[in-house]
DNA sequence: GCTTACGGCCGAACACTATTCGCTGCGGAT
DNA sequence: ATCCGCAGCGAATAGTGTTCGGCCGTAAGC
């Protein structure tokens, strides 16, 4: 994982689909020599994959949100089970088990407030193991892809 | 936004890099049609862009946490400025405006808990907009890219 | 009911790209 | 000093992206 690694995950998240050969040249070395490292990166595992970036409200969500649970038991059990159903419905986005009050975070999108309504209702409440949730509508976000190891 | 479209947004969340020939097969149409479907895609901001999955151990990112952060006042100016301070930080990954009682929730990644801690004193408590501030640490995660439209 | 114009798809052609593989040069070890 | 091994390189080949003219099905107009 030296600096010529890096710089090619780093331009590879910034733009997975640029030619080998656009990518060897920005970073000064044959198209074989990119190749060849970048075969390396996917087989240690650094480069899971390549994806599209698609804009949500061409799918139909215009809403995102994040919906803190709480469960009752918190055992491995419980939390297994709900983390794999919520997982499994085509609204949610990400499942996180979290430390403190709340045990999950969940990453939700959907059509309108209505259809989050309708979701919390339906697909929590109805859940005996939750407890309580809050749900967190999100007004704007921004995220990025890592660019540089840290430390 | 036809079937053949969300079959192309579908097949390219799943894996970007396949060749248009593969795609085309799959989909059963011509190499020449796929490739002007994705063009127009582009074209109409329904595809964002393509970027590459890295494993956040390969860049010394072991730890991952969402602080939820409340600020004084939440007023435009406030709100703008942190959040621009919090996304330009490489430990940043996203940076989320919400509704309820905290106003932000941001998520991050680092080495250790040790620059973890470092983050939240250095980072967030010398801020004076900074009201207070809760990080809940990510046991376990799953996310996954939207497959179909909703509705 | 017939004609006509239009849009989308197709398939062949061409330029460009990925991918392989033997060669070369450098650095470390003996 | 010599050898060994690794990493990068460049040419060759197979495969890919991209363009473009033509075709067909559809729908509107007369």
């Amino acid at each position: 994982m030296d600096e010529l690694d890096s710089a090619i995950v780093r331009e590879l998240q910034q733009d997975a689909r640029q030619t080998n050969r656009a990518l060897a040249q920005k970073l000064g070395v044959a198209p074989s020599t990119c190749l060849e490292r970048v075969r390396l990166l996917h087989q240690r595992g650094v480069i899971r994959g390549y994806h599209a970036d698609i804009d949500p409200a061409a799918l139909n969500r215009r809403v995102e949100a994040f919906v803190s649970v709480q469960l009752r038991p918190p055992s491995r059990q419980v939390i297994e089970g709900f983390k794999a159903a919520m997982f499994a419905l085509p609204e949610v986005l990400a499942v996180y088990v979290v430390a403190g009050e709340q045990d999950f975070l969940v990453h939700v999108s959907l059509p309108s407030l209505d259809t989050l309504h309708s979701f919390l209702i339906d697909r929590l409440t109805e859940r005996r193991e939750v407890v309580s949730f809050r749900s967190q509508i999100i007004y704007d976000s921004a995220r990025k892809h890592v660019t540089a190891p840290l430390g």
